[in-house]
DNA sequence: GTGCTCAATTTGTCGGACATATTCCAAGTC
DNA sequence: GACTTGGAATATGTCCGACAAATTGAGCAC
């Protein structure tokens, strides 16, 4: 795959809170820290009494915050020893932090990109056929506002994405399965990164109105229809990494997750 | 669905560590309690110091078990208004400590299962056609192990179900899809969770030999054949929920899963 | 009834002290 | 020399007491 792709700039919103709690701010700046690659797999993070002593901050703040990452697999101490970041595969990778700390910092690696694009790929068709047939009637007024706000947003990166992460939301949303619904920060982040990459230079005549696309299977949806539904969802998800020339960016081995 | 399947007795290993450290006491029981329903969503959680009251833990201990549990979602702290618990479907619902406090409370709701076991049913089928493509020497030997320890285990539940989800892991493993291998946890436990319903009663003919079921997948996979893996594994799948007389358990919209 | 002030309450933070576990090194033993 | 043993050093784990900050809710003025 290209390097292009995580170095695209996402800017999709994240819902960053203004962080008035110390421990919090602290376990975020960590874990940023941590997934950004300054501290690597194995490596031990700040001993207490050494960060105490740069930052000024309070040994229990810095405790508390090194729990909030332990909880997320990210951290493991022992004492005596230190505490250290433990192996990626161990961590949450569709925790919402890690998934904002990733694509925040700017360049998540193309592994982690793929990875989940692999896993939306996996999981939207038949999360929309789902929907199609669990979807009540307050579901389909999420579709409709997050159509009509992908209609007329301003084509400004966040009011896309956000419009667009709407929408994929209230696809899992009607799925009526709350697992599915907890993987939505990875999904979302998957569908930005995507969509910016197949979109950004619009209009061009090798990828169909991506409003039009959606509102497609909304009307499967709506129309009760799983099996359309999946169908065109399937479309949606197979044809999005097809950049502006038509061309694959990158071959997600298609014979294994075209229907 | 029958609440059969909520009540029936799990066993598989959850690696429970000795837990020398309080904080993670505290954090592991508090963690039960939310899960297994004493604090409903939007419930106060016991205030710190009713809680140092009562069972004579420090503050601090009890504070850094709170931020454990609130990096995975499930609390959110208000000055001066307490400590409150998340609605569910902002939990981490595939965070291993949840699906293992779920599971080994005995008694996890039934739209739990239902939820992981779709989730399953969409990630297992493309993830052995992925494992197939990628696949080293050393996964193929994982392979081995995990069905040479199903076709010599004891047949007891432990044994049994440590073998399965050696498999299934496995193929997760295999896809190299570290994403994939985060939902771990989920997947065994949903494996688990059927597959015990399924052969509770071997031998059926309405049931194929387990064993061989899952020998036939690790074959295509070490053919380096992703059709034929997705397709026996997707058999796997959709066959789980029949019972011992090969009535379906619960319908899972086949007609959305089914390829 | 509305809006304001102020006190009570609960979490957030800080500092210090000691307990516990592990590492490391040095002395002792075979 | 290789191994074992024991104690010192050190980093995390826990406890305690105090104050800060923020929200709630009651009481008051209008």
């Amino acid at each position: 795959m290209s390097d292009k792709l995580s170095t695209l700039g996402l800017g999709f919103d994240t819902q960053a809170a203004p962080e008035k709690r110390k421990n919090e701010s602290i376990a975020d700046w960590l874990g940023r820290q941590i997934v950004s690659g300054v501290y690597a797999s194995g490596d031990p993070i700040p001993k207490e009494m050494d960060f105490l002593a740069e930052t000024g901050i309070s040994r229990g703040a810095y405790r508390e915050a090194l729990r909030r990452l332990a909880g997320k697999g990210m951290l493991v101490t022992r004492t005596r020893s230190g505490t250290r970041v433990t192996p990626r595969e161990q961590w949450s990778l569709l925790d919402p932090d890690v998934v904002r700390w990733s694509f925040e910092s700017g360049a998540p690696p193309d592994w982690y990109i793929r990875a989940l694009y692999e896993m939306r790929a996996m999981i939207e068709p038949p999360a929309a056929a789902f929907a199609a047939e669990r979807r009540s009637e307050a579901d389909m007024q999420l579709f409709r506002d997050a159509l009509h706000a992908m209609r007329y947003c301003d084509m400004t990166e966040d009011s896309w994405h956000n419009a667009d992460a709407s929408f994929h939301r209230a696809i899992l949303i009607s799925s009526h399965n709350p697992v599915l619904l907890s993987l939505e920060a990875g999904i979302c982040a998957a569908v930005a990164y995507t969509t910016a990459f197949r979109y950004r230079d619009m209009p061009n005549p090798h990828t169909r109105n991506p409003v039009e696309e959606h509102a497609a299977v909304f009307e499967r949806i709506e129309a009760r229809d799983p099996v359309g539904a999946r169908k065109l969802m399937t479309e949606l998800v197979d044809t999005a990494l097809l950049d502006s020339k038509g061309t694959t960016v990158f071959d997600l081995g298609l014979p294994t997750l075209k229907v």
